[in-house]
DNA sequence: GATATATACTTGATTTATCAAGTATTATAC
DNA sequence: GTATAATACTTGATAAATCAAGTATATATC
C-alpha cells in the first residue's frame, strides 16, 4: 500500500473531473455547433478591446499550441464566426477578429454553458478549499 | 461586453490550468517512460485489493472509454508493467493486474509526481474555495 | 430452454491535438 | 547595413483518444 499526498490526489481527481466535465460541455454546446474550446475562443474574443487577438495570444488563452489554433480556426473562418485581419505594423501577425455570426453564436451558447455549469456545480456549493479533494472525488462519482 | 458567471469562469480556467498541468506531469513522468494517464492506472491498481481491476473499471477510474483503455494497456502489457488475468466466473471479463515491474515504476514515479505537484501547488496553499477562481487564473498566468 | 437484451471487450475509421520542420518577417548585434 | 537570432504562423507526419460496429459471453423473459 503506497501513499501519495493530498495535493497529488487533488490533481489526479482534477484530471478525471475535467475529462468528465469537458465531455459534458462539448455534448451540450454541440447544440450550437461548437465545442468547448471553440466557445472559449469566442469568449476571449468577445471580452477584449476591438474583439480581436493575435493567433498566438488565442493559443495561450486556451492552452493550445499555435499549430492547434491554426487548425481550430480554419472551420470557424469558413463558417464566418471569425475573420482574419492583418497587422499593418507587423506582417507576421494575423489577428483573429470576432465576426457578427460568431458573436451571435457565442451569446446564444452562454445560456447553455451556464446551464451545464449549474448542473455540475450543484453539489459543489458552499464548501471550503480544505474539502476540495473530497468534494471533487464525490463530484467524480456523482456525475454519471 | 458579455458577462458569464463566476462558476463558468472557474470551469474555463480549470480547463486551461488542466491542459498546462497535465503537460507538465507528462513531461516529468517521461523520465520514467510513462504518461500521466499511465501513472494514474498504475496508481489505481496499486491501491486496490489484489492489485487488479476489470478493464471497464480502469476506464471509469481514469475517465477514458473502454476502447481507449484497450489501446493504453497494450504497450503496458508488452513492457510487463501489467498482465492479463481471466475471471473464472465471467469469460467476458479480463482483469488488469499490476506486475512487479509496473509496481517498481509506479513507486519510483511517485517522487517525480510529488515534486511536480509541489511546484504547481506552491502558489495555491492556504487559500479558501471562495478564492479558487482568482487563484486559478493567477496560477494560470504564473505557470510559464 | 429458446430468444432477446445487456455487458465486456476489441478493432477500423476518424478526430483533435502535438511535434518538427519550413516560410516569412522583424529585431538584435557587430 | 549585413548576418544572426527570434517571432508568427502553417503544414506533413504522428499520437492519443473517440465513435460505431462487431464478437463473445452472460442475464432476463416468456
Amino acid at each position: 500500500m503506497s501513499t501519495i499526498s493530498q495535493e497529488l490526489k487533488l490533481f489526479l481527481n482534477l484530471t478525471i473531473i475535467q475529462s468528465i466535465t469537458v465531455k459534458r460541455f462539448d455534448a451540450r454546446l454541440q447544440n450550437h455547433g461548437i465545442s468547448l474550446n471553440e466557445f472559449m475562443i469566442l469568449h476571449h474574443l468577445a471580452n477584449v478591446p476591438d474583439e480581436k487577438l493575435r493567433r498566438t495570444d488565442v493559443a495561450e488563452k486556451v492552452g493550445l499550441t499555435a499549430s492547434g489554433i491554426t487548425r481550430m480556426l480554419s472551420p470557424l473562418e469558413k463558417l464566418g464566426y471569425v475573420k482574419r485581419e492583418a497587422n499593418s505594423r507587423d506582417a507576421r501577425v494575423s489577428y483573429v477578429k470576432l465576426a457578427n455570426a460568431g458573436k451571435k453564436i457565442y451569446l446564444e451558447a452562454i445560456a447553455t454553458a451556464e446551464a451545464t455549469t449549474e448542473q455540475i456545480m450543484a453539489s459543489v456549493k458552499t464548501r471550503k478549499l480544505d474539502d476540495l479533494q473530497k468534494m471533487l472525488s464525490e463530484l467524480g462519482s456523482t456525475i454519471e
